[in-house]
DNA sequence: CGTCTATTTGAATGTACTCAAAAGCGGTGG
DNA sequence: CCACCGCTTTTGAGTACATTCAAATAGACG
């Protein structure tokens, strides 16, 4: 395991912690309600058709989640990474079969959280709870912002968007991988590229 | 005033009820904190670099929320109407200039809170901040439905999407505005009405 | 009734897609 | 260490969907 436990604690009580304040004792029944998942490049954490059982907070790694659409056409929604949550909300929180795919484009850990645990965990911490609405309302922000990207629609004014906010993740990815998420096809990404 | 007090209170009280727990002490602290208002058609909620001050429950109406881009092109981002929230999320939380635009289609009356006000809620009421958790999530995951329709980007699928998940509102909205929904300019709808 | 906005129609244009095929690159096994 | 396989990237031709611009027509509202 490339870090010790008390490393990735610390971690993730300061993620917490940039939002809510959590004391010791809240901490600890907090950090026993996850599990830790190691998983390798090329794994699924989620496939098409299952249902998402784990929200899981990222210690390290990067995916990729896709969506399939009723033509079984995939588009990219994001690349989750280290700090980040990655999951499919919905399939979670109702139970039902998914939609999505979730892919581990390098090795990464996470921690995990499930339904009924997290579920307990909003009784007796309010902070935790305080913690995901803030989550859930962040999330519900970035994706405002994505759908407005996405009407503003040009390839190329998108292409910029993707490396101003994302810098690091041009050298993590395949141009493949990119043109998905811009939601155009890898050859015409590549023509793009060579105009430049 | 269309309604009396009481037949509003009523709504609102099955509204947040369809999600928590309420008794009477609590949905009285609750009602307190918000105020009522009524805005006519035509008018704005919101302006463009306007500060979102309040968000809205809607008891009776019908809105528009558009978005603004870098190109300064509107699109239109859903039409909030009875027994929704609306207002600028993003705005509201992190009090600043709004990059959207809300405009009643039909005259409305709303309830609205503060974030003062909804933020001493959240301390005093763990049902209240659950439920606007659940709001969070909730909008999350319409914004993800909405990103992957928008992904299968056929003009003519993504109207199908929308008389069928909205059929009521066909008769609410001008060809102009749904067009602006779909993304596609509203010359470019006619046709494809025509088509048809 | 007049004005303003929405809708229709058409022609020219552009952005991105499909399909096909070639070239490049990386990892794996012999 | 090299050769091969599979996947990614490039290139090109033809096409489709949707846009822009302009102008005409229809509708709504005061």
């Amino acid at each position: 395991m490339p870090q010790n436990t008390s490393t990735y604690h610390q971690q993730f009580r300061k993620h917490l912690e940039r939002v809510v304040l959590i004391d010791d004792e809240a901490f600890e029944e907090i950090i026993q309600c996850f599990s830790i998942k190691e998983i390798s490049k090329k794994d699924y954490l989620l496939r098409p058709f299952q249902v998402c059982r784990y929200e899981s907070y990222i210690i390290k790694g990067l995916f990729q989640t896709t969506m399939i659409d009723d033509e079984g056409r995939q588009h990219t929604l994001h690349f989750p990474h280290e700090d980040w949550w990655v999951g499919d909300f919905k399939s979670f929180r109702k139970e039902q079969e998914s939609n999505m795919e979730i892919f581990a484009v390098e090795d990464a850990l996470l921690l995990q959280i499930s339904k009924s645990a997290m579920y307990q965990l909003f009784d007796i911490s309010p902070a935790f709870e305080r913690f995901f609405r803030i989550m859930a309302e962040n999330a519900a922000m970035a994706l405002q912002d994505r759908l407005l990207k996405n009407y503003s629609h040009n390839a190329e004014s998108k292409l910029l968007e993707f490396q101003k906010k994302y810098p690091s993740l041009k050298n993590r990815l395949s141009q493949k991988q990119i043109a998905s998420y811009l939601g155009v096809t890898p050859e015409y990404f590549s023509q793009m590229v060579k105009k430049k």
